[in-house]
DNA sequence: CGTCGATGCGAACACTGTACGCATCGCGGA
DNA sequence: TCCGCGATGCGTACAGTGTTCGCATCGACG
């Protein structure tokens, strides 16, 4: 770090420690992949662009890093750790349910290409993150007296997975068009018609779709009908 | 395939017609596709290697299909295609809604690869067998006087897809592992159990189901479980 | 000062999806 | 009979991918 008198040209090629930028670690890697795809998508993430992001070389990342794959694993877990749930001691189990499910919906929308992962590995990880997100959420439905709580978990999750992933695949097609999603959906409505020729339930469900002047809106009280009906099936489980 | 007498050298290199591979066809190239993706997983699927499969070579298949991508959509509905719903003039609305739901499990199950790529392009594909597959759930729920019958299947196929998906990608993960089931989950457990150590609920859920002597009928009942939870939603959005 | 483990990295390998241009085919018309 | 012509097959090539290997360099410790 001191200023060396030698002049030996060696000096000169020698690598100077970067303060700002602290060499490689896992985390930092990590963090500039999230980064990567949420503004770029999945299909643009690759060792070589994310290394030279980080001013590395492409192969130093694998001493960090087993593997892409695992890579993947690691910012899966990164992001379920912006799940925010409510405080342990909520009484009211419902509302309690639909905040973790609301904040479910909300990281996969913000990182579209999480319905990309979990499709391809499910939710089997094991992350640190992904742990804790789920026995708080058992925490609730046992202190509410669920008789089965897992099972009440499992299917609330499977509902809010389906419909959350479904709905970014949606917004990254639009992403990638480039357009508004009232714009692409106007787009979208000949080929829709078409498609839906002959299916008289189906083109009127798509007619009132693409009238809609605001369509996140639409996607939002979606979602939350779906909610409801979730949490009045489980309720009904409840004893008494 | 005649023994000709001519011995222009020509006329061995001229293609002779195979007639039980009638050249390349989009149809065929799907099927095979479909075949290679099942067998092999979508990972192991690759253009050259396909066209190989049909005695083929490699950019042929740009003849009949545009894109991977687009192979992968026709695979994709063709897929749809298998799943078979009840008769339309079934009175029980309720037992429809399982034999469907079920259907579509089977289905995911039978092609793991479908959740990899619902994950990635979600379920606008707009195909003819997935418009109908829509267009006759959505007549079941009208015909049993549901308000809200898109909402309703909206709901319903959530939930399927989000247990399915997820149960498919466990299943790929089970099978690369070349070992049955129980035996995977049996060596998965020591990593369970550290990775569960200080969440009760979840650590007793993990030894509970690992326990569990047939893992696929307790998939079985989980899927019926969540099913029931909301069809019970559901049938409360019913007048009267 | 010398050594050692950790870290970075350039080159290379085996693949991938796909654009391009040429060869070949069966067929309809002159 | 011959000629063209559109459709089909395919060899080559390009730009990229994940990952392995072996070498260079580093800071820390004896």
């Amino acid at each position: 770090m001191a200023a060396r008198t030698n002049p030996i040209p060696s000096v000169w090629a020698r690598r100077q420690r970067e303060p700002d930028q602290p060499s490689l670690s896992r985390d930092g890697i990590v963090r500039e992949a999230i980064v990567m795809l949420d503004a770029e998508g999945i299909e643009a993430l690759s060792m070589r662009k994310l290394a030279t992001r980080l001013n590395a070389g492409a192969t130093s990342l694998y001493r960090h890093v087993a593997t892409k794959d695992e890579l993947m694993e690691l910012a899966v877990d990164e992001v379920f750790g912006e799940i925010t749930l409510p405080p342990a001691d909520r009484p009211d189990w419902r509302a309690a349910a639909t905040e973790a499910a609301q904040a479910f919906r909300a990281t996969a929308l913000r990182h579209p290409w999480l319905s990309s992962v979990l499709g391809q590995a499910g939710l089997a990880y094991l992350g640190p993150n992904l742990m804790s997100y789920g026995e708080r959420l058992t925490a609730f439905f046992t202190a509410a007296g669920f008789p089965e709580p897992v099972r009440a978990i499992d299917t609330l999750i499977s509902y809010v997975v389906g419909m959350s992933t479904t709905e970014a695949a949606w917004l990254t097609t639009v992403a990638r068009s480039g357009e508004t999603e009232a714009a692409f959906i106007a787009r979208l409505m000949p080929a829709a018609q078409e498609a839906t020729a002959g299916f008289e339930h189906l083109a009127d469900a798509y007619a009132v779709a693409a009238a809609d002047p605001d369509p996140a809106a639409a996607r939002d009280t979606k979602f939350a009908y779906g909610l409801e009906v979730v949490l009045d099936g489980l309720a009904l489980r409840l004893p008494r």
